[in-house]
DNA sequence: CGCGTGCTTTAACCGCCTGG
DNA sequence: CCAGGCGGTTAAAGCACGCG
C-alpha cells in the first residue's frame, strides 16, 4: 500500500484488502482514506486517534474507522511487537447493483452505519477468528468470509466514535499541517506544550493556528491535548501494578496534581482513583 | 496519599480588522 | 473571499490549604 503526504491510494485492483501488520511500532502518520477501515488489534497498546477524538486500545480492541476520516494509531512501543489484522473495503467497489440484491441488506447497512465510525464491545473473539481467517484466504474465500464478517459485526454492540462527521475538506497542504500537528501532540504530550511551540511548527502565528485547528477538528488545540492525555493517563490507571496518581499525573503531562484531577473529573466524571478501582472491576468479571 | 476548591496568574483564543 | 495579525477577554494552570 503506497503512502501519499495525506491520503493512501487506492491500492491493488481489489474491494476487499486485508493487511496484517507485525511490527514494533504501527504506521503512525495521519492519514485518510476512502475505504473503510475494519482493525483488529491482536496484541499491543497504544491511542487511535479519529477525526478529533482519541480512543485508547489494548489487545483485542476492535475498530471500524469510516471511509475518508483522519485517523493514526500509535502504539506504545514495547519490547514486544505489536500485531493488528485490517480490512479494507472500498465502498464503491461492491457495486451499486449487487448491493441492491434483497439478500445483502446487511452490507447495506452496515455501510450506513459506519459512517461514523464505531468501536466494537461485543463479541470480540468470534469476530476475530473471522478476521484470522480471512489473512489466509483468496478471491470467493475472501468474499464470503467479509460478509460474515460484516454479519457478526453488525450483531454486536458498538460505541460511535467520533460525534459528527468530519465537516470541511482537508487539502493536501492543511493535511501535512494537521500531520506534523497530531505527531507532534504523540510524541510531546508528556511534556509541556504551548501554542506557541505548535504554531512555529507550521509556520503560523498563535491565533492563526488556533482558528485553523478549530476549523478542521471542531476543538481547540488545547481540548484535543488533554483529552490525549487523559486517554493516556487512563491507560496507565487500567494497568494492574499501576504507579501512584501523582505519578501518572505526571507522565501523561499534567504539571500539577489539582489540574490533573480537575480535568479528569470533568471529562471522565469520576476521580482517578475511582477510575482504576472500575476498570479493575470490569476486568475481573469480564471473563 | 488522594481529592476538591477558592484565589491569582498566565496564556489560549475569539472578534475585529487589514491586505492580498 | 480567505488568510493572517493584534489586542482584549476568559478560561486554563498553578498554588495554597483543608478534609477524609
Amino acid at each position: 500500500m503506497r503512502v501519499l503526504p495525506f491520503k493512501i491510494s487506492k491500492p491493488i485492483n481489489s474491494t476487499i484488502i486485508v493487511q496484517e501488520d507485525k511490527a514494533l511500532k504501527f504506521y503512525d502518520q495521519l492519514h485518510q482514506h476512502e475505504e473503510i477501515q475494519i482493525s483488529l488489534i491482536v496484541r499491543g497498546q497504544g491511542k487511535l486517534v479519529v477525526a478529533n477524538t482519541v480512543h485508547g486500545f489494548t489487545d483485542g480492541s476492535l475498530f471500524v474507522i469510516g471511509g475518508n476520516t483522519p485517523h493514526i494509531f500509535q502504539n506504545d512501543l514495547t519490547s514486544e511487537s505489536a500485531h493488528m489484522i485490517t480490512v479494507f473495503v472500498t465502498p464503491g467497489g461492491l457495486g451499486q447493483d449487487l448491493l441492491k440484491v434483497p439478500e445483502l441488506k446487511e452490507v447495506r447497512m452496515f455501510l450506513e452505519n459506519c459512517r461514523k465510525g464505531f468501536e466494537v464491545q461485543t463479541d470480540r473473539e468470534s469476530i476475530a477468528k473471522t478476521m484470522l481467517k480471512l489473512t489466509k484466504t483468496k478471491q470467493l474465500d475472501t468474499f464470503l468470509h467479509f460478509l460474515k464478517l460484516i454479519q457478526k459485526i453488525n450483531s454486536a454492540r458498538k460505541l460511535d466514535l467520533i460525534a459528527q462527521l468530519p465537516s470541511k475538506k482537508i487539502s493536501n497542504k492543511e493535511g501535512r499541517r494537521l500531520q506534523l500537528v497530531f505527531e507532534y501532540v504523540l510524541h510531546h504530550f508528556s511534556r509541556e506544550i504551548t501554542l506557541e511551540q505548535v504554531a512555529g511548527l507550521v509556520h503560523m502565528t498563535t491565533p492563526a493556528f488556533c482558528r485553523f485547528f478549530k476549523r478542521h477538528t471542531n476543538k481547540t488545540f488545547f481540548e484535543f491535548l488533554i483529552a490525549f492525555r487523559i486517554a493516556h493517563a487512563c491507560q496507565l490507571l487500567a494497568r494492574e501494578d499501576r504507579s501512584s496518581i501523582a505519578e501518572i499525573a505526571e507522565s501523561s503531562g499534567f504539571n500539577s496534581i489539582s489540574n490533573f484531577n480537575r480535568k479528569f473529573k470533568k471529562t471522565k466524571s469520576v476521580s482517578p482513583s475511582q477510575y482504576a478501582r472500575e476498570m479493575r472491576f470490569s476486568q475481573v468479571h469480564q471473563i
